[in-house]
DNA sequence: AATGAGGTCAACCGCGTGCTT
DNA sequence: AAAGCACGCGGTTGACCTCAT
């Protein structure tokens, strides 16, 4: 026997709001308030509504000082931000945006932020059609060859953020699934990870900067930087692994509060409870804890046994200039207008991706 | 001009939580 | 303590709109 209905479903009006029910629920409100129920108040106002349709109409259209549409690049900047941190809580992360609903957050994010992403990997996609046929002399457009690298590095940083901190069983956060790697995906995998620290990640969080909080070591414990030494952990005598570790701490420094502009800080939305879901809340957000121990893991099967060539170390140098736009807070935005952008989903096809972002690295590889 | 595909967004649905009785 | 209820949330749906063919 399922819950009782919260109103007789046949006698409420379903579908659009007219202008007159608007104008009702609205004249009523700003007279005499909401009464503390939503579910009588259909009654009170003398509209064939259920509460609960009151409230959303009330709440994502009628409510003073609500913004329809027209965000700016600043507000999308948070959004993502904060979905990479947080998850899809849009109602926190509508809380950061004064004079918008967590439905059009949510709405914004499904329609144009999250195909602004994907859109910039089918680009890629493209360029890496483009660079597998070089021209008739056989040179290949070098531009054309980093800026693939490069969009597959950022988006990995990404996606690799939105796997792990919001999905404890993705992917990313399960080494079981993980494909045997080549050395140099490791090492660009270790260089992602350095990087976990974006710059999507400053806006919402302006407290953090890359490697400027290196309390906390792998193991999730402070740790004074000064007084660490080599070999203060098992394989910190491994060069890849001493860049995990510097990776790390930098992923790490985000269990400190950071502060937003708001005057809150990022442990403070974090560590809200999912509201409606707190059990759930725990897994939807992560601590960045289990991450450091996955990828410990990760390294330790990973990186057995190998031992970086001077000649690979070489090639690995080769992307040091990536990095140089890391600092670009646009970088997604560039196809924001984009037609092409598919129908993928974040969840569904992560797997996928993910090999298909490898497949990326292993092209730039091979060039 | 007609039509179909894709995009947008308001609204609905069902569920978990917490308050009240 | 337990049941009932309302609230608030995220996910999903479907009507409407726009654009390409």
């Amino acid at each position: 026997m399922g819950r009782a209905p919260c109103c007789d479903k046949n006698n409420v009006k379903k579908g659009p709001w007219s202008p007159e029910e608007d104008d009702k629920l609205k004249a009523y409100i700003d007279q005499f308030g909401t009464g503390g129920n939503w579910i009588a108040l259909p009654q009170k106002v003398g509209l064939k509504r259920c509460g609960k349709s009151c409230r959303l109409r009330w709440l994502n259209y009628l409510r003073p000082n609500i913004k329809h549409g027209g965000f700016s690049e600043e507000e999308d900047n948070i959004i993502c931000s904060l979905y990479i941190s947080i998850g899809s809580r849009w109602s926190i992360i509508a809380a950061q945006l004064p004079g918008r609903t967590d439905n059009d957050i949510k709405n914004y994010w499904n329609t144009r932020l999250k195909k602004k992403l994907l859109g910039r990997r089918k680009q890629s996609a493209n360029n890496r059609l483009s660079s597998t046929n070089p021209d008739a002399n056989g040179v290949e457009d070098s531009s054309s060859s980093q800026a693939l690298s490069n969009s597959a590095l950022e988006r990995l940083q990404l996606h690799m953020q939105l796997q792990s901190l919001q999905n404890p069983i993705s992917f990313y956060n399960n080494p079981a699934l993980w494909p045997k790697l080549h050395p140099f995906q490791e090492k660009i995998l270790l260089q992602s990870l350095s990087e976990i620290s974006n710059p999507l990640m400053q806006y919402a969080f302006p407290g953090t900067q890359q490697g400027d909080a290196q309390k906390v070591d792998i193991y999730g414990q402070l740790v004074d930087s000064d007084t660490l030494q080599q070999g203060d952990h098992p394989k910190s005598s491994d060069s890849n692994v001493v860049s995990l570790e510097n990776s790390l701490n930098v992923i790490a420094s985000s269990d400190s509060p950071i502060p937003l502009s708001n005057g809150t800080n990022v442990m403070d939305l974090t560590s809200v409870p999912r509201a409606g879901m707190a059990d759930q809340s725990d897994a939807a957000v992560q601590p960045v804890s289990n991450f450091q121990s996955e990828l410990e893991n990760f390294l330790n099967s990973k990186t057995s046994g190998f031992t970086a060539q001077g000649d690979q170390i070489g090639e690995f140098d080769c992307f040091k200039e990536m990095n140089g736009s890391r600092d670009n807070m646009n970088w997604w935005s560039n196809d924001f207008e984009t037609k092409s952008a598919s129908s993928n989903s974040w969840d569904s096809t992560s797997v996928l991706q993910s090999e298909r972002v490898f497949q990326d690295y292993e092209l730039a590889y091979n060039m």
